[in-house]
DNA sequence: CTAAGTGCAAATCATTTGCAACCAG
DNA sequence: CTGGTTGCAAATGATTTGCACTTAG
């Protein structure tokens, strides 16, 4: 192993600071510079795709059309809410159960599942009111 | 109102058409230029985008990245086949019920869900084995 | 007339890639 | 030395926008 992977070191280290649960290459990319270890963004991709193929994070794409990587852990669901955009972590609804029915009815195969609810985290849930939300 | 929407029009039929389900602006745009009505690929684009406005149709994001757009009606699921990469509705297998407590032991509001299966459709789990699709 | 619809070219946005410089083992 | 890591610049790919032109009402 030659010269060290300062970048993904740093990434895997913001990641697991718990700051945010899902975060963007723009995200990851800032915190560095502002938080010391800086790093050109192409870098940070570049440890972030690494560190998705080594099975360390996970890429997720949302609505917003951005990639946002993830530490890999226990499976869950996302919620992103409409106010404040930031992705929360919300234990996974769908059970083996309803995918195993929909497999039969249906006569699909399904290996995994990507589940995004949107709506208002609790932060957000108290300051505004739904109807603000779906506005 | 001056001037008739064709390409609007020409989306509409096509998709009520049923030869897929979500549709990409690619395929629409090549679609559109196959059968006749031809039509700048910007001009699909904002045709697209004012039927989503109007609530004709719903533009979603999947996971490779690119928007698909499909008529608006009874709420369901999607199946991404990772194999032909066709988008298949399937029955929604969220319950209300399940939606509600998740609200109740997490303290989010919850307005939509947005649910992607990847797995293999009908056609394509003849073809080749899940085995094959876990690759 | 007049405003929505259209075409073409150019701009944007988020990513992704090419390539030369670097450096721990 | 060597091959993974980095920085900088330039290329992509999909989407979006600016602007002048067209045309149904």
């Amino acid at each position: 192993m030659p010269r060290k992977a300062r970048i993904s070191d740093a990434l895997v280290g913001l990641m697991k600071g718990g700051e945010r649960h899902a975060w963007t290459l723009d995200e990851l990319h800032a915190e560095l510079v502002r938080r010391g270890p800086a790093g050109d963004f192409s870098s940070v991709f570049r440890a972030a795709e690494k560190l998705a193929g080594d099975g360390t994070i996970r890429k997720i794409l949302f609505e917003d059309g951005r990639a946002r990587f993830e530490l890999v852990g226990a499976h869950h669901d996302h919620l992103h809410c409409v106010r404040c955009a930031r992705i929360v972590p919300v234990p996974c609804v769908i059970g083996q159960r309803d995918i195993l029915a929909l497999e039969r009815k249906t006569g699909v195969a399904i290996t995994e599942h990507h589940l995004v609810l949107n709506g208002l985290c609790r932060e957000c849930r108290v300051l505004g009111t739904a109807a603000e939300a779906r506005r």
